[in-house]
DNA sequence: CAATTTATTGCGATTGTATTGCAATAGTAT
DNA sequence: ATACTATTGCAATACAATCGCAATAAATTG
């Protein structure tokens, strides 16, 4: 399952890339200029997450957003950082701030979904 | 808008009584004895988080789950905490594990919503 | 207890997000 | 240029959650 190159990829990683945040398959199909349809915008998105480029978070909203994978990249493993929705701008920014907690060794934690809502500095 | 006593408050609070999780609206219908309707369930969860008795967590399944508020009655604030979903079992708890995060005061953080997805220490 | 008020419920319709099947399209390698 | 198959578009589908409205029933009043 070779991936290849194509415009569609392109352009939904270059909307990722620019905002910075986390976007919903709807904020992104907004900021694209060519016309992508829906469900190939969410093929897209899941092969990121599969090939570990992108993370996904889930809001409260129970909404799916995507960001790009910053540290996950070069370095080690990819670090548990909390989220945060602004419900005013309505955009999630990765937050630079690790998710820490000590659980007994008997579960077996695979995925972290940590998301703080509110207004955001830029909007407060 | 005075709250009113009706045996679908009672069986749907003794269900999340009993079972001490979080459970979704799907959960809690099955494990009831009587019939009540889909709508009537996600109202009646509903009034009891806005009445504090309840408090709803959305996991990475994109969906709801209420759990009884243990701490938030008696004592001062709600403490948030950590969740965790057993893909095994398919349930959530509320962990005891309190959420730390230190966040500029330009954010005006209003919810919190951790949830921790992996296999649980009885199904591990 | 009977009458009144209105919170609560059932039901069907509706919204909104995300996924899937399938045929058509277009990368990529030979 | 040809063959292989990953990718895409489109429509249908799945699913959680909510909403409008009429019917029901809890609580209050006389
Ligand atoms: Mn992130
Ligand atoms: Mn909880
Ligand atoms: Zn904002
Ligand atoms: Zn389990």
């Amino acid at each position: 399952m070779k991936r290849r190159n194509t415009p569609t990829k392109e352009a939904v990683m270059d909307v990722l890339a620019k905002s910075g945040k986390a976007m919903s398959q709807d904020a992104i199909e907004q900021h694209i200029d060519i016309t992508i349809n829906r469900a190939t915008i969410y093929r897209v998105l899941n092969r990121f997450c599969e090939d570990g480029i992108l993370h996904k978070v889930v809001a409260e909203d129970g909404k799916q957003y995507f960001a790009l994978c910053k540290k996950c990249d070069g370095h080690k493993k990819p670090v548990h950082h909390f989220h945060f929705r602004c419900t005013t701008c309505d955009t999630i920014e990765c937050l630079p701030i690790e998710v820490h907690f000590s659980l007994s060794e008997a579960y077996i934690v695979e995925h972290v979904n940590c998301v703080l809502t509110g207004t955001c500095k830029t909007c407060a």
